[in-house]
DNA sequence: CGTTGCGTTGATCTCTATCAAAAAAGGTGG
DNA sequence: CCACCTTTTTTGATAGAGATCAACGCAACG
């Protein structure tokens, strides 16, 4: 049985809480459970909350007026979605869509924004958040425009690795995405490394043979 | 003569402070003049404090390991700095540099964060300002995976207009880093901009000829 | 089993970076 | 104000990376 208040007590922005800052922020929240391809929410409709993934994964994404999928983030157990939407206006600027059987704590806008009057530490634990963001963000800004494709699939293999194998947890239309190309592409990138010796792959486990060479691919 | 106080309480930031905290404000506050090329802070420093633009303008860039300068933003009057660096870890994530006479002042981060704590509607509005900030990242991001050079450039163009008119503020070669690309293509993107009617330049205005067209290359 | 979506492979073509060089614009000192 | 030097911008030619289009194998699934 899943515990709204536990959970939220484990979420970093809320470690600091006091038990009685859990109960009022627990009492509004709300569960939502959805199945793989349901829709959160979409571009343009107005922000009332914000969500946390329990377990699942909601993939954001915008779509071009040719009706192109662009995957910005793919986001997993324990992150936050649209959190900055509640302070920007008044509307979600991107869609949100379940990939996966997903449970979310849903956490009303207004409320929070209550809860946050009255607790500063909380407030400097979101900007902490948000600074982190803007710089994951940027670091993806310069690796798009500095580096290649070869580049950009070694990089991910390499901060995505244990103990020398990347799982795989999405579709590979969807990395390449989030890689900013397209599935041809991809596939044919993983080719040539597997002929260069640099990985193996296994189903969908990777397994990095030559981290050197990979590192060589970065700049 | 400049006055800090004065100035501060035009920030967008700071609207709300009443004239005790503006003075409490101003008092840790001090201005700097840089000359272009001066440089304001370098990536990997310690963040002691955030800035803001009085006037001129402070390029914001990463540099590649062959050298190369990203420039991720230019910032102008008015624009904060580094504000987000002072709530994450303790390091600038990019170098600046002034490309111009700038005049800046400077925020102490730990007086500020003294500030903040007793002062939650400048804490709203400090996420706020990371908010559009976030969304500025996250559209560059599926501008750069998107959109080619001439939807780019096209973009900044229309985003940038004033009555069909955009007056570059900026070197060409600066423009072209921050649209991703080199001055050669920017340059010869112009070039095919004018052969088709889209643009006409007049030194460092360019006015917008067919503004259909130019949304007509934009995704 | 047929259908559907994903992943791979091949051929082709377009875009853009690179290299090289000339032209234009900006400073600087006399 | 002019000659000189530096930096920026433009133009040309070329090569390479990656997108596009097309087709096929394969697995999941009703």
């Amino acid at each position: 049985m899943f515990n709204v208040k536990s959970f939220l007590s484990h979420v970093f922005l809320f470690e600091t809480l006091s038990q009685k800052e859990l109960d009022e922020l627990a009492s509004f929240c709300t569960q939502l459970k959805l199945s793989k391809g349901d829709t959160l929410f979409n571009e343009g409709q107005f922000v009332d909350s914000f969500y946390i993934i329990a377990f699942g994964k909601i993939k954001i994404f915008r779509l071009s007026p040719t009706g192109d999928e662009n995957i910005i983030h793919i986001q997993t157990d324990g992150d936050l979605i649209a959190e900055a939407a509640i302070f920007d206006d008044e509307r979600y600027p991107a869609n949100a869509q379940s990939s996966d059987e997903t449970l979310l704590v849903k956490v009303s806008a207004d409320h929070f924004k209550n809860l946050l009057k009255n607790n500063p530490e909380l407030c400097f634990k979101i900007m902490s958040a948000y600074a982190k963001r803007l710089r994951f963000f940027a670091k993806k800004i310069q690796e798009l425009t500095l580096n290649d494709i070869k580049g950009r699939l070694a990089n991910f293999l390499i901060g995505n690795n244990y103990k020398n194998t990347v799982t795989l947890t999405m579709a590979k239309k969807d990395l390449a995405s989030s890689l900013g190309t397209i599935p041809e592409t991809l596939s044919r990138t993983l080719q040539y490394f597997k002929k260069n010796g640099l990985i193996e792959e296994n189903k969908d486990q990777i397994i990095l043979k030559n981290l050197q060479g990979l590192k060589d691919l970065v700049r």
